[in-house]
DNA sequence: TGCGCGGTGGTACTAACAGG
DNA sequence: CCTGTTAGTACCACCGCGCA
């Protein structure tokens, strides 16, 4: 049978598939950062039943499900949830199907922000597969999430969700759709000899999530032929991981990635640095006692969670800060954690305005990120808008020091994120020994955290762990700023 | 004066990268 | 999945120039 994720699989790079069917061991584990990511897909289809009040659910997958779709619709429902269709090879679940007259309307809910190339052919799919379980479609929709709506009291379903007409489109992708499907058929068919016949064949390796996985089977010749078509940051990552070997990489495109010798370097732990003393010197020089470094965690939600909020605003639930007074004195550490389910805005700010001094620079990581949430911050607690813009005023982002090529290591390899930079500058520091291991972590814990039915001990664990991660951040970026500042002086 | 060519510059779009 | 920025590219209008 195929599935209709597995036909989108397919759409996108066609070894995909036939790995999944086959070699579903080499799937990246689900961890927390995606199950959230499922979670609010999951609330914003609950949302969207809201618009249709009278559906019945439809409850089992496969031939279960299509039995309970079945026995609905003789039974007379006119709003299905979640009602399953199989015939010919395929099966879909869909989202919401409302009887109009003679045909059935069919409506998928994404928890995206506007229409995305894969939504067209994901209704044709739909489409093709109720009508090979004899359903009349009429018309075909995309429901998904507007991000201009700003939650007022109760939210309103069809304020936050947007309904596009896609029937047009769809049934002009249907030939295509058909023939695609089709072609899945066959793939998901393959022997083992021809699936692996395929993957050295592939026709996407640049998005292809498993060419990692699978490289070591493929011709030297065929990697050369695939290399031009990667994105250049993941073509340096597979360099410099040894997957792809210089030499099966174009020339030209190899000198414009630092040539073969940078991945030999690497690879031999020479790495190459370059440090510009004087940039650093007159970079740190601007810098104001009390040094403040700041680090924010937030969490957003599809569905806005609380009043004044957009679908997606990031909300700030956590801060860690570390203060240095004065140069070689002693660090001092404070620190927020919003743990109760209403909207963490002031107390954060109020939180905040206390634990920051009116004067002195504020180091961050990434200067656009928490910038951006103290202007929102600013918006939601307009009583304490001024000490949230006098910290914007007083920011300092240190990674620019590496953006700008202050302070490079080919071991950043091109990147000057904390998680590549952090290792290198300051390998003592570690992130590997907590639980909660970055941001996106984070914020996958903080519901978990806020909801009233998490035992008293599981809220102590995540607690600790948020803290300590958030605190772990900052303290990286002090101890990168002093490795920074002993290079300035060496 | 009209036409085509090539360089310039400004905008508009895309991909990648940073944070969560 | 999102937002926001930036770097790179693609495109097109424009202009000067040579030439008929």
């Amino acid at each position: 049978m195929l599935t209709k994720s597995n036909f989108l699989k397919f759409l996108e790079c066609s070894c995909q598939l036939w790995l999944v069917k086959n070699m579903p061991h080499l799937l990246p584990p689900i961890d927390a950062a995606l199950q959230r990511l499922f979670d609010e897909g999951n609330k914003v289809d609950l949302f969207a039943k809201k618009l249709f009040p009278r559906g019945v659910e439809i409850a089992g997958f496969n031939e279960a499900g299509a039995r309970n779709t079945a026995s609905a619709i003789a039974g007379g429902a006119t709003v299905l949830f979640q009602p399953t269709f199989t015939g010919n090879g395929i099966t879909c679940r869909c989202d919401i199907l409302v009887k109009r007259g003679r045909s059935w309307d069919l409506y998928e809910v994404k928890s995206s922000t506007g229409q995305k190339g894969t939504h067209v052919m994901d209704l044709a799919f739909q489409r093709v597969c109720l009508e090979e379980s004899g359903i009349r479609v009429g018309k075909t929709f995309l429901v998904h999430v507007n991000n201009q709506y700003v939650r007022r009291g109760k939210v309103d379903p069809f304020g936050v969700l947007a309904t596009v007409n896609l029937t047009q489109e769809v049934k002009t992708a249907l030939p295509v759709a058909r023939t695609q499907i089709a072609r899945a058929k066959k793939t998901l068919a393959l022997s083992t000899k021809a699936g692996l016949d395929l993957l050295k064949a592939c026709s996407a390796p640049g998005s292809c999530p498993y060419l990692p996985l699978y490289a070591g089977t493929i011709l030297h010749e065929d990697v050369y032929a695939i290399a031009p078509g990667l994105p250049r940051a993941r073509l340096r990552e597979l360099l410099a991981r040894g997957v792809i070997a210089p030499k099966n990489v174009p020339p030209d495109l190899l000198e414009s990635l630092g040539g073969a010798a940078a991945f030999k370097r690497a690879r031999a732990k020479k790495p190459a640095a370059n440090i510009d003393r004087e940039g650093l010197a007159r970079e740190f020089a601007e810098l104001e006692y009390p040094l403040h470094f700041l680090d924010y965690e937030t969490f957003a939600s599809a569905i806005p969670d609380f009043d004044g909020y957009r679908p997606y605003q990031q909300a700030v639930f956590q801060y860690s800060l570390h203060v240095l007074r004065k140069p070689g004195g002693r660090l001092e550490h404070k620190e927020f954690l919003h743990d109760a389910s209403t909207d963490p805005a002031r107390p954060v700010a109020a939180a905040l305005a206390r634990d920051i001094a009116s004067a002195g620079s504020v180091i961050v990581w990434n200067e656009r990120f928490e910038a951006s949430r103290n202007e929102e911050l600013a918006r939601l607690v307009p009583s304490l808008r001024a000490p949230l813009r006098s910290i914007n005023e007083r920011m300092y982002d240190l990674m620019q020091v590496v953006k700008r090529g202050l302070y490079l290591d080919s071991r950043f390899e091109g990147s000057a994120s904390l998680k590549k930079v952090l290792p290198v500058v300051v390998p003592s520091l570690s992130y590997g020994s907590l639980n909660v291991r970055n941001g996106e972590m984070a914020a996958a814990g903080w519901p978990e955290l806020t909801d009233p039915r998490t035992t008293a001990k599981r809220k102590k664990a995540l607690r600790r762990d948020l803290l300590a991660y958030c605190k772990l951040d900052t303290l990286a970026m002090v101890e990168i700023y002093k490795a920074f500042v002993k290079a300035s002086k060496e």
